[in-house]
DNA sequence: TCTAATCTACGAAAATTTTCGTAGAAAAAT
DNA sequence: ATTTTTCTACGAAAATTTTCGTAGATTAGA
């Protein structure tokens, strides 16, 4: 049963993601790294949080692990476009009643976006179009 | 100081938005209506319960509250668009990484859109396009 | 009138998520 | 060799959010 991760989960999820497989200690530096030089400073994790919080999502099925020597190494189990596609559904329901197109112009009418990435919505629109 | 609302608390803001001002009766019957009709079907919450949140909602000003005789008329005080930006900010931050057109590409992607809706964004992105 | 239903206020239990301290083993450094 | 660092495991505190029981007042119904 796949579940939804909570906040800090997916900030983990993010780095194994963009790292691949890590040990705890990479995950809380590039984690603490991030969240100095973030938009939003908040306090860094300590080591035994991290820790804590990756047996959990193992014990949940989100990651797997190998020892190596003494120390274990985590991969990512879910997928980052699965797991995107299920807060999504949640985030949509619970904030825009439902509406994708509602969350979309919303997005789009208030936030930043290059004329390279509206292009390519464009075009995905288009493709969507062709589909019907 | 403009806070997001917790899930529970959005849930009873859309009711607000949607009906105007109520009382936590109407509240609280509106929003088990909706828990048994949604997708989710999520147990009903208790008249307590939801006066409890208001109550809090009221501390934090997010909703105004003038009495009626001897029940308080709720009506919300931050505006659903000014919510919607706060909580998509977010949002985004923690599961796109802050790429508001992966977020739209994913929700393009993944999920349904009329061509009424697709019309509309095509008309604001050219807007947007036209604004450069 | 008196009984039942309905309202607010309030405190605190329950559930969830996040954080960290401590212990013990293993490796590295001095 | 012994001290320091680094790792896992584990439990539980802390913080946040959600739920509800109880009390007391007021209105409505029998």
């Amino acid at each position: 049963m796949i579940s939804k991760p909570t906040d800090s989960e997916l900030e983990i999820l993010h780095i194994l993601w963009e790292q691949g497989p890590s040990t705890v200690r990479t995950v809380n530096d590039l984690l603490n790294e991030q969240r100095r030089s973030g938009p939003k400073s908040r306090d860094s994790a300590g080591y035994t949080t991290t820790l804590k919080l990756m047996q959990i999502m193992f014990e949940k099925g989100m990651v797997s692990r190998q020892e190596e020597g003494r120390t274990h190494i985590y991969t990512a189990i879910v997928l980052e476009g699965d797991t995107q596609d299920l807060l999504l559904q949640d985030f949509v329901d619970n904030a825009f009643r439902g509406s994708t197109a509602r969350l979309v112009m919303q997005a789009l009418g208030s936030h930043e976006a290059s004329s390279e990435e509206l292009d390519e919505i464009k075009a995905l629109i288009a493709k969507i179009e062709q589909g019907k």
